[in-house]
DNA sequence: ATAATCCCTCTAGTAACTAGAGGTTCAAGG
DNA sequence: CCTTGAACCTCTAGTTACTAGAGGGATTAT
């Protein structure tokens, strides 16, 4: 058995997450102390990595809670697992595209030589929608 | 002058929105109705696009904030607002670097061709971090 | 004058935590 | 057995950048 502070060591995510965790219902207490401390086996080890490779792979809670439904039901196709998988490649992939854009815009804006304010391209092109090349 | 709904169509940002702004300091009523409504010059009109067009490249609030208070010394030299510009353009560069690990894991854990949860890659790899080619 | 639309303030909710207050329990050393 | 310090408990509130809704007043068009 596991205090909070061993699961947290061990799977590298701090004591006020994985109460969290909890909260949300992703991970539930198996045993208390006898003075109301929680006590974790194996098995909440196991889920506690699972979440926390999940949030890194940055899968939403939401998205988590149903990967681990599913993954208690070894014998169910795992279709739905792939369509999250997949759902969140695409999100990845489109934040990916945009931030690239503004990676661009920023590298363009950047370039700028001016000494003061009043013709300095960062600030100018704030000011001003029309001045970007790209769309953002 | 404009009401806040008229700026707020002008400048694409929704009404709430622009309160928000006031309250955090990023952008002043200048003047109120007897009704006590707000109205707005076609500075605000011009500040609010800044503002919008900042938010759009990501910028934070706080560093809008400085980028403002900058833009009003026009005789001040720029080099603040190139560090600005430059630390977000880094920022952005370590998100799209991060995003793009993200984005090969997904591809190669999706590619799983099982039936089942119980050899879905998928599945297996949010289970066991060691299976990741890359670090993340 | 009245109806429709707009606007006001204030509170609370979102995601995924993080920090702190104030109090209890555990484990190790004497 | 007792003490002490670390670890733990619950609860509340703060973070970012908004968004939604309640309950009411202002403006504008007819």
């Amino acid at each position: 058995m596991f205090s909070i502070g061993e699961l947290s060591k061990r799977c590298g995510v701090k004591i006020p997450t994985i109460r969290y965790y909890e909260q949300m219902g992703l991970l539930e207490v198996e045993e208390r102390s006898e003075g109301n401390q929680r006590r974790y086996s194996v098995e909440g080890l196991n889920r506690l990595s699972f979440i926390r490779h999940s949030r890194d792979l940055g899968f939403s809670i939401e998205d988590i809670r149903q990967l681990l439904e599913l993954s208690r039901h070894r014998e169910k196709p795992c279709d739905d697992a792939h369509n999250i998988a997949a759902r969140h490649l695409r999100s990845v992939q489109g934040r990916i595209a945009r931030l690239q854009r503004l990676e661009r815009e920023l590298e363009r804006i950047s370039q700028c030589e001016a000494g003061t304010v009043a013709d300095c391209a960062v600030i100018e092109t704030l000011a001003d929608h029309a001045q970007c090349e790209t769309e953002h």
